[in-house]
DNA sequence: CAGGTTGTTGTAATCGTTTTCATCCTCTGG
DNA sequence: CCAGAGGATGAAAACGATTACAACAACCTG
């Protein structure tokens, strides 16, 4: 492959001089200029990345480290940020952790290695001393969805409290008594606020949480699927199963098939995070739409602020009810 | 960042030694060895991949460009890819080129700019200059799903014409007589085996493909949509719908539902991918099930042994065909 | 016409590694 | 006791770009 000295010996200057109309640097005499472009295209040549990086500095990378790329919600996070970066001239490497503290290290450990510009992660535990570390070392970093506590970097997360709200007053005005959730892993702050926020609007209508309808799973339908086995199991059962997002209702609702019972005659299902299958779902699932693009979008703005020296907020937007059938029937419906 | 200059200082030795140490070379005594060492844990030192990929001319990294990230069958295959690479020491960065040539390109031409050890490409267009011109160049590529005719690159993809003969036998006993499909793009090769499967499947059965019966999607939901309009809107519509893939399937089934119609009481449906949700739609959807995690692996295998100077073979699996309820009542079903 | 500007180009240092070659030391065998 | 082998180390040259600085020409101004 053809360097920078090859295009400068085929145009007859030097080096520093392609490098100079590489980089759109003015004081080049537009004759010398077309010599230079001529012999680029000639030898078919492409600037080499790794090298310029060495030498600038920066890699026009930018690292994202999910949680599950298999996830709906995650995929269109990550296809999300990739848009806005290339927009921003960046490209993105991810890293899927596949909720496992360990791979989320070393994939942190490779991006850093690899001196990416900045980092967008969504931690998987509630610790990370990698993460923590190069915080400290004056990386950019930008939490998207979950975040850790105690560093002070932006977060970009979707705010899903009052949504949770309106979801148990819509299981109550259903006429729902007893309430269960399926949460995400305590380690995490989506595992924890969601069902803070579900103990909450339970408390606020005047019914509490017994610890056996409370299950924590891992964000993945397996354990979604061995948390509402558990909950049929028992001697009263819930009527109501609120899952923490879209893959562990997957799971809660392989079990309620397997199980023979009807959605939602025998148990009633709910899920945070909204996906186009929930449309047509048998019956329609009732769930938390967030607004998972826009998450996206402005994760990445707020990091190419960071990592162009810029200074970055952190931006909380809102999840909303979207009501189906999955609860019962809404007074009114026909269907 | 620390670097091997401030290690050597550290310990006291020259860069040569340091990295000798980083590099396992045998000939560092081990008292030497464990001072380089120290030095290291000292300064918190991690090697730089950006300087070591320009001297050594590789960067342990791999390209993958597929169309569609928010498709469940790129996605599961992205990360089959991620996973058997890692096992292999290599990273991957995806580009998503969204169904778009440009896009494409866009991403061919930055993961070369980026010196990748090797591509893993599912072309969108039949042509594309760009990656004949790396492969002629030298880089190592792979084709996965789909491919590009006349060049002789190794193609890790799934044989569905079986199953699409069995899908389409499934329809005739079930007793459908109007069969149509949803195909793919003519410019990929899924798009066009996947409707030739059909058209011979139909053959076979003694029915033909009328023209109107047959529409070229974009694998996207939206033409999936527009085409079951188009379908539905005929004056002796169809009474089966294949979709070429499970998005261009859920643009379908809104369609159906829109119109007030039933699966499959007014019109049955199948479609080419299975996802987990399909077993939870209403009706569940008989698919088309390839072996994804399969065909990512056996791609990136291929891709190394490529890349390290082996030779790689082309590698072909097959689809099975999964049976629901979305074509008809199976005989002897219960539900 | 001297002296200063301005515009265009080249030389060479640099980024953080790897690796070849040379050097030095120690040990062995005759 | 000396020659030669071999082990451990260092010096320095790459890899392909960017960029500070120097150099030189041409031009303008008084």
């Amino acid at each position: 492959m053809a360097s920078i000295k090859d295009v400068a010996a085929q145009a007859g200057v030097s080096v520093a001089t392609v490098s100079r109309v590489l980089n759109a640097h003015p004081s080049v005499r537009p004759e010398t200029r077309d010599r230079v472009l001529a012999a680029m295209a000639k030898l078919c040549y492409r600037p080499n990345a790794v090298a310029r990086s060495l030498r600038t500095d920066q890699t026009k990378t930018l690292g994202l480290v999910i949680s599950d790329v298999l996830n709906p919600f995650f995929t269109e996070l990550a296809r999300a940020v990739e848009d806005e970066a290339r927009r921003s001239g960046y490209s993105v490497i991810i890293g899927n952790a596949d909720e496992q503290p360990d791979l989320q290290d070393h994939h942190v450990a490779t991006l850093l290695d690899r001196r990416i510009d900045g980092l967008l992660v969504s931690p998987t535990s509630s610790v990370s001393p990698l993460i923590l570390d190069a915080i400290r070392s004056g990386t950019a970093v930008v939490f998207v969805d979950r975040w850790l506590a105690g560093v002070d970097v932006p977060v970009v997360r979707a705010e899903g409290r009052s949504a949770i709200h309106d979801l148990v007053a819509h299981a109550r005005a259903l006429g729902h008594e007893r309430l269960a959730i399926i949460a995400g892993p305590p380690a995490t702050t989506t595992g924890r606020e969601r069902i803070a926020a579900f103990r909450e609007a339970l408390e606020k209508q005047g019914i509490d949480l017994p610890p056996e309808y409370a299950g924590h799973g891992d964000f993945q339908a397996a354990s979604g699927r061995a948390i509402a086995a558990r909950f049929l199991d028992l001697p009263s059962p819930p009527s109501f199963i609120f899952a923490a997002d879209n893959l562990m209702a997957l799971g809660a609702m392989q079990e309620i098939r397997a199980r023979g019972l009807m959605v939602p005659g025998d148990v009633a299902l709910a899920a945070f995070d909204d996906i186009p299958w929930f449309v047509h779902t048998d019956p329609p699932i009732t769930a938390i739409a967030q607004p998972t693009a826009a998450l996206g979008h402005a994760a990445v703005q707020a990091l190419v602020d960071l990592v162009e020296g810029r200074t970055a907020r952190s931006v909380t937007l809102s999840a909303r009810l979207v009501v189906r059938r999955s609860c019962g029937e809404p007074e009114g419906s026909t269907s």
